[in-house]
DNA sequence: TATTGTTATACTCTATAACTATA
DNA sequence: TATAGTTATAGAGTATAACAATA
């Protein structure tokens, strides 16, 4: 009998994560989208909606009402592009910022809990191989 | 800058592995659920559809359909429990075996060309720190 | 009264279609 | 005519509520 399939592992695995990082995120008034949306922002220059969709895989429509609240809540900042007045570009703010990195770093700190299990030398290889796997999907 | 956050790389991942199953599930005649309960089933003994549905952390109505479309291909059978006539007892039939294996070689089959982008040692610590991660979720 | 399996209903998430304003 | 953003609608997937049979 052979090795369990991967996606059968993965999955419940990453659902898991998912669970495990809402509170979190809650915590620091984000949801899930938010936190994504903060994440494909972070160190990019002002972008408009449609390419920070297709950065994260979304549909254009899915993320407005994502957008609208991250404005609200002063964590990005929209405008009209000069060059191209249908579009509008996004970025995200100093506090944006900030908000994000505090998120991540709970989060981080909760995953090292569960990467703990794992002895030293194969919990650097389980990094590096997500990191080559998740490379180009 | 840190490391990625373990979900952000593992869900795209498991979503990929789940989109590149579909075609190969389709091809012999199931569906993921289908697919997830034949892998429940096989090895174990007779049993209730609710302890069933809580081994694979489904809803005990969501399983229902799926049951009724395996049992029309002969991939299960369903009978009474004779100590409880309420319950109904699940088992996977030889067919369902045969069919759940080809399955599973044709899918494991494919998650080798991609594990095949791994250093041989990373690719061993990558499969034991899944087992270790998914063991008790 | 509680539980198994079932069906019917409601809810959540996501994608598609339709609208506006610009190009 | 086509495209960016938006809104409204519809679809898929899932969970919740309600029911019949049995305990």
């Amino acid at each position: 009998m052979g090795r369990r399939d991967l996606a059968a592992m993965i999955t419940p695995l990453g659902r898991a994560l998912i669970a495990a990082e809402r509170p979190i995120l809650h915590e620091h008034g984000l949801t899930m989208w938010g936190y994504v949306v903060l994440n494909a922002l972070d160190g990019q220059p002002a972008g408009a909606q449609a390419t920070l969709a297709a950065a994260i895989g979304a549909d254009k429509t899915r993320i407005i009402p994502v957008l609208d609240e991250l404005q609200r809540d002063g964590l990005i900042e929209r405008q009209p592009d000069p060059d191209d007045r249908r579009a509008r570009l996004v970025w995200i703010t100093a506090r944006g910022r900030r908000v994000r990195e505090a998120a991540q770093a709970d989060i981080q700190r909760n995953e090292e809990r569960l990467l703990a299990r794992l002895p030293p030398a194969d919990r650097r290889a389980f990094i590096r191989a997500l990191e080559v796997l998740s490379g180009d999907l």
